[in-house]
DNA sequence: TTTGATTTTGAACGTATGTTCAAGTTAAAA
DNA sequence: TTTTAACTTGAACATACGTTCAAAATCAAA
């Protein structure tokens, strides 16, 4: 190698994530890009090849994330549901004031493309579906240690936890309701050990 | 009155609000308004002073438009949780072909504006507000009739009415699932008879 | 038929956008 | 020290954007 890249790769599509999260994919200008991850149009093209690119490579990292964040709160838990609803207290309460947006990043993905944009909008389907298979296999040991019972079928609880979630999330997209998180997210552990 | 304004105000704002709906405030230009709503620039500007002013009166004109639905399918029904239930299934599973999103144009607007849009951010803030305000009257009267119990106030059933049907909107925004909407529907209903 | 306030038109404006590329800089290898 | 491939820079490009405005069209009233 004759010079090396100055800038981390990671680190740059993590900060760039952070803004088209906040601001969505069409309202994060190339300029905004430029001055939050500091380099100059040339380097970004030249390591992302477009803003598209960019948003790809930072979508993905947020799913990694998020379910890296998942994985740390199951293994300081002694049981699934207890490590899932810590992670969404802390996703929905705890990191309110350091996040760009209460709403999973996905989830604005997937409200944001149509069909139109073939390929960001397939993007967010592909990542929110491998998302579902990984919450899927949580629910299957979940029901395999009793947890909770197999009336619903792992996959089906999944699809709860994603749908309760994201309502939640959106919901508490706004200022000034913070008490009342902690009582609804209580209420949706409730229904899911008595589905 | 010297001359007529030409173009039928409410017509103009639905066409735009679908657009809207669809494709976002950011990624509609008024290039696409115009063609869609047939409307020379001038026109649009003196009419609704900016493509904010348009999509504001676009927003608000939707929100009523959902009450309204929901009104609707009220007088058709014999209680207000059938009545809801055949407006969300409405919403979710029939309109499927001939709407611009699964998504609620208020969520999308929450989800795309940030604090900065602050015009549009507190709108869509307060045309929700407005929004639970209706339902909540609703699962008032619903609780007066016992076909709720009141084990839960009646803007807490709204709440739980909202943070359900937005996630289901979210999760059935992508093609392909349709069988699975009218079972996590009736599940939706279920819980809330039994909350 | 003429008037005149109002609405419609569409060319044009200034700016912001995503992107390119020639020139400059860097540092490992020769 | 020189070479050289890789990386960085930032001015510049073409286009798309939101918006303006002078001119043309419209039609109820005089």
């Amino acid at each position: 190698m004759v010079n090396k890249i100055k800038f981390e790769r990671e680190n740059v599509i993590r900060v760039a994530g952070q803004l088209f999260w906040e601001k969505g994919f069409h309202a994060t200008s190339t300029r905004d890009l430029q001055e939050a991850i500091n380099m100059r149009p040339g380097s970004i093209y030249s390591a992302f090849g477009s803003k598209e690119g960019l948003y790809t490579e930072s979508l993905k990292d947020y799913t990694i994330q998020m379910e890296d964040q998942i994985e740390s709160f199951l293994y300081n838990s002694d049981c699934i549901l207890d490590g899932l609803h810590a992670f969404v207290v802390n996703t929905i309460i705890e990191t309110k004031e350091c996040r760009p947006s209460a709403i999973c990043m996905l989830v604005k993905a997937n409200s944001e493309f149509t069909d139109k944009d073939s390929n960001l909008y397939d993007l967010s389907l592909a990542l929110a579906a491998k998302f579902e298979n990984y919450l899927t296999v949580l629910f299957e040991q979940a029901i395999a240690h009793n947890e909770i019972s197999n009336t619903l079928t792992a996959i089906e609880y999944a699809r709860f936890f994603q749908v309760h979630l994201t309502g939640l999330r959106g919901y508490f997209n706004r200022p000034g309701v913070e008490q009342l998180a902690q009582q609804m997210i209580n209420q949706m552990f409730i229904l899911i050990k008595n589905l």
